[in-house]
DNA sequence: TTTTAATTTTAGTCTTGTCTAAATTTATTT
DNA sequence: AAATAAATTTAGACAAGACTAAAATTAAAA
């Protein structure tokens, strides 16, 4: 059984790693909230338990092994974030801390029921894949809204980062997840766009557009 | 916020508290499977919270900040029970070790939330009074069904100390809660008790029939 | 009422995970 | 290519909670 501190670190790695193979020792720095000598106390006992592979000064890169540690834990986390939205009520920029907390809680047979429970739910509230047993992930066809061309329509597929501000926001401008839009603008001057919603014309920042994931609008 | 691990303690003294007014040291070190020594460390720190009183040598006492935390974890404990047995279809005996990492989940609009999902139990699934937010807890009438004459009947209510092994045992002779029975032995040898129930005839010792708590049939 | 036994506390150590300050290595400039 | 800056690691400490062994206190027995 691996403590809730590890499981947090093998989260974070799993995370960072999309943005390139090896995680350095401050950007999990930052990611955890903690000082990069707590890291780097920390991946070393990671390393000798398998869970990841460490150079000195080269950074960290997940094994097999805690690849499936971590996934299994955005598997829990993602899967009572459905419950807490879906059963409870809770609202999709309120259900983060708390998934925080559940995920680490320690019992196969309580997220296999739960999954049952909630039917098998593909993507969590905020459109993340939920991982099944093996740790396969469900692709979504989905890219940044920064990289549509100006005129394009799209629906409102899920966010990069749950971040509760930016959930929000986006809450307050209707653009909850299956909600349609169109770019309208593009300003080169600071890369914001300007969208029509089904509750009016909103300018969002180039970093909002980056982080909110749209597909296609079906093709009826 | 307080760790799991002092609201594990004030747990623990919150039930050896039925058993008289002071929790001496060393049945805090049984009921927590760690040192007396431990102990001694611990409680001093719960006291410096002013969550226990402590003094040296005489045990322990619950301040009324600290049975309300006791008794909050309790809450938590019992609703996620009935959560796990009623929606996820757990049995009575499979709940207690994962209701015990669920219990110190931080969000009282969880449990509210969670509690409205369930319509406000009174009872777990081994029949433990939920305290209500403010720490009160519904009364039961019931009692041990060692106090029971010989010819009584009585309609099984709960036990006391929801061991899995022991409700495993109850389980296989058809004593769940709202089962009927009837006392129709009494041996003085031993204090076992021979019981008739809609499964067949039993025979249960002292210590279990200490632990199976009653209340009389409805009167119609 | 001593003596013995049981309970409790103190003292010192260990593990996990964190910190700061200093030393080392790598990356970036000039 | 040498000098400076940034990132990383080492060293030494600390807090929470646990342990063992020894000392102190309370309870029980002779």
């Amino acid at each position: 059984m691996h403590s809730q501190n590890e499981e947090n670190y093998l989260k974070a790695i799993f995370k960072l790693s999309a943005e390139g193979p090896a995680v350095s020792t401050s950007a999990l720095a930052r990611e955890l909230d903690v000082q990069a000598a707590s890291v780097t106390d920390m991946v070393k006992k990671l390393a000798a338990k398998e869970l990841i592979q460490y150079e000195k000064y080269q950074g960290v890169l997940l094994t097999a092994k805690g690849r499936l540690v971590a996934v299994n834990i955005i598997r829990k986390h993602r899967i009572w974030e459905v419950f807490l939205v879906d059963k409870l009520g809770f609202g999709w920029s309120e259900v983060h801390d708390i998934a925080e907390q559940l995920e680490h809680i320690h019992s196969e047979q309580l997220i296999d029921r739960l999954d049952d429970f909630l039917d098998h739910p593909s993507f969590d509230p905020h459109g993340g894949p939920i991982p099944d047993r093996e740790g396969r992930l469900p692709q979504r066809q989905a890219e940044p809204l920064s990289a549509l061309p100006v005129g394009s329509k799209a629906i409102v597929a899920g966010v990069k980062d749950d971040d509760r501000e930016l959930l929000e926001y986006l809450e307050q401008k209707g653009l909850l997840i299956g909600a349609r839009l169109r770019v309208l603008e593009h300003l080169t001057f600071d890369d914001s766009l300007v969208l029509e919603t089904p509750s009016g014309k909103w300018s969002v920042s180039r970093k909002v557009a980056d982080n909110l994931l749209v597909r296609p609008p079906a093709v009826e």
